[in-house]
DNA sequence: TGATTGACAGCGT
DNA sequence: CACGCTGCCAATC
C-alpha cells in the first residue's frame, strides 16, 4: 500500500467516532477529513460504504438536519428509529442540531 | 485521462 | 416555508 489512506479512509474512521447520541453532518466530516466542502464526496462514500458495521452512517445527516439518502430498510424511517434508538433528539422530522450534533472538540 | 456521478451546502426566488 | 439552481470535492466508470 503506498498510498496514505484516502479522503473516504478518513471519512469512514471519523464518522465511526461519532459518540452514541450524537451526529455529525456531512460537511463536518468532510471539514474533520481535512477537505471542507467536500460534502458531496463524503456522501458518496457512505453509498460506497464498504463497511457499515464500523460505520454508523445512520449518524451522518445533512447541514439542517434532516435526513437523507439511506436506502436500508424502510430508508429515511429506519434511519430516524436508529437516530432516536441512540438518543438523539428530534425536532419534527430532523435532528435537533443544538442538542445532538457531535462536537469533536468537545 | 476524461467525463459522470452522488446519501451536500448555501443562496435565491 | 418549499422548491430550484449553482458550486465544491472525491470516487468510479
Amino acid at each position: 500500500m503506498h498510498q496514505e489512506k484516502t479522503f473516504k479512509e478518513k471519512v469512514y474512521e471519523i464518522a465511526s467516532q461519532i459518540p452514541q447520541g450524537k451526529v455529525a453532518t456531512y460537511g463536518q466530516l468532510a471539514k474533520l477529513a481535512g477537505s471542507p466542502g467536500a460534502a458531496r464526496a463524503v456522501g458518496m462514500c457512505m453509498k460506497t460504504n464498504p463497511n457499515p458495521h464500523i460505520v454508523p452512517c445512520y449518524k451522518v445527516v445533512a447541514s439542517d438536519g434532516s435526513l437523507t439518502g439511506y436506502s436500508a430498510g424502510e430508508g429515511i424511517k429506519t434511519k430516524m428509529e436508529k437516530l432516536l434508538k441512540d438518543g438523539v433528539k428530534f425536532y419534527n422530522d430532523k435532528v435537533d442540531m443544538q442538542q445532538s450534533q457531535w462536537n469533536p472538540a468537545l
